[in-house]
DNA sequence: GCCCAGGTATAAA
DNA sequence: TTTATACATGGG
């Protein structure tokens, strides 16, 4: 990865295979808008513009924002093209799913935001996930210039679930208050979750009241940074059985989450009709 | 209206 | 240990 700094604007390229569209719109993060030429989103408490023209990258933020927040969260020093060409050596079928899925990365996301983004995604679709999430912002995080901030745990902690009316998330409510909870007690130890094995920490993460193996492993995966958790949900265990008959040691590599997330992109964007981009 | 959504908790077999 | 059902809400 290289980049040039030139007036508030980081061009940044020799990133390898990189989509910003389907990095953003796979399902992982739910906070990003797509505007006319790009996409603009918060994380870690900043804001970003962001651009793809051919192979290049352009990032409006300075360059200590870029440093210290957007090359790790879009994970831009790592080489998804030779780890893409372990995983399809060890298993070719994959190619397909890879092939379509060109350019997605593994967003390293605040782990506190993507494990309360996927207990509001349960049983429910992409843009109910966002709306609720918009209003959880709106009703209880940081205002800023650029628009809010999501809420810490603390801020959520003590309220009833009647409080979280505004989201208009449901039976989700008490699931939300007792995730921050568990978060601001230390109870649920983010340092620690990434330390230990995933099967531990999938375990811990399952003890939180409305916290089950799904949400558990997205949030693994999208927020703590555990590359090696492959989901095992409904969903994927449908389309690994169809892809790997016989089973697959995939699941146990340390990139299996790449892995993972090429097949379900694949079949969200075959869901939406987006059959020609399949072929 | 009816059905479904990358689910989870709970109660029954 | 496995299998059914309720749960709130919005979109097709």
């Amino acid at each position: 990865m290289r980049y040039v700094h030139e007036s508030g604007c980081i061009r940044i390229n020799e990133i390898g295979t990189f989509s910003l569209a389907a990095t953003l719109e796979s399902g992982q993060c739910f906070r990003w808008r797509r505007k006319a030429d790009g996409y603009e989103g918060i994380a870690f408490g900043k804001y970003l513009y962001a651009e793809q023209r051919e192979n290049e990258l352009l990032f409006y933020c300075s360059e200590k924002d870029f440093l210290n927040t957007w090359k790790d969260y879009f994970d831009l020093e790592r080489d998804y093209d030779r780890i893409s060409d372990e995983l399809i050596s060890i298993e070719p079928v994959l190619q397909e799913a890879a092939r379509f899925s060109k350019g997605i990365r593994i967003l390293q996301q605040e782990p506190w935001e993507a494990l309360c983004s996927f207990v509001l995604s349960q049983n429910s679709n992409i843009p109910k996930i966002k709306l609720s999430i918009e209003r959880l912002c709106e009703s209880f995080g940081e205002k800023t210039e650029y628009g809010y901030l999501f809420p810490q745990p603390e801020k959520l902690a003590d309220l009833a679930p009647e409080d979280l009316s505004p989201l208009r998330c449901g039976y989700r409510a008490p699931y939300v208050i007792a995730a921050a909870k568990s978060v601001a007690d230390g109870d649920t130890d983010i340092d620690r979750l990434r330390k230990i094995s995933v099967e531990e920490a999938r375990q811990e993460l399952c003890r939180v009241h409305g916290i089950g193996v799904k949400v558990a492993d997205c949030s693994l995966l999208y927020g703590f940074g555990r590359f090696d958790c492959f989901p095992v949900d409904r969903w994927i265990k449908a389309a690994l059985a169809a892809y790997f008959p016989n089973g697959t040691p995939l699941i146990q590599h340390p990139y299996a989450g790449i892995a993972q997330l090429y097949i379900f992109y694949m079949m969200i964007s075959a869901k939406k009709g987006d059959k020609e981009r399949i072929s």
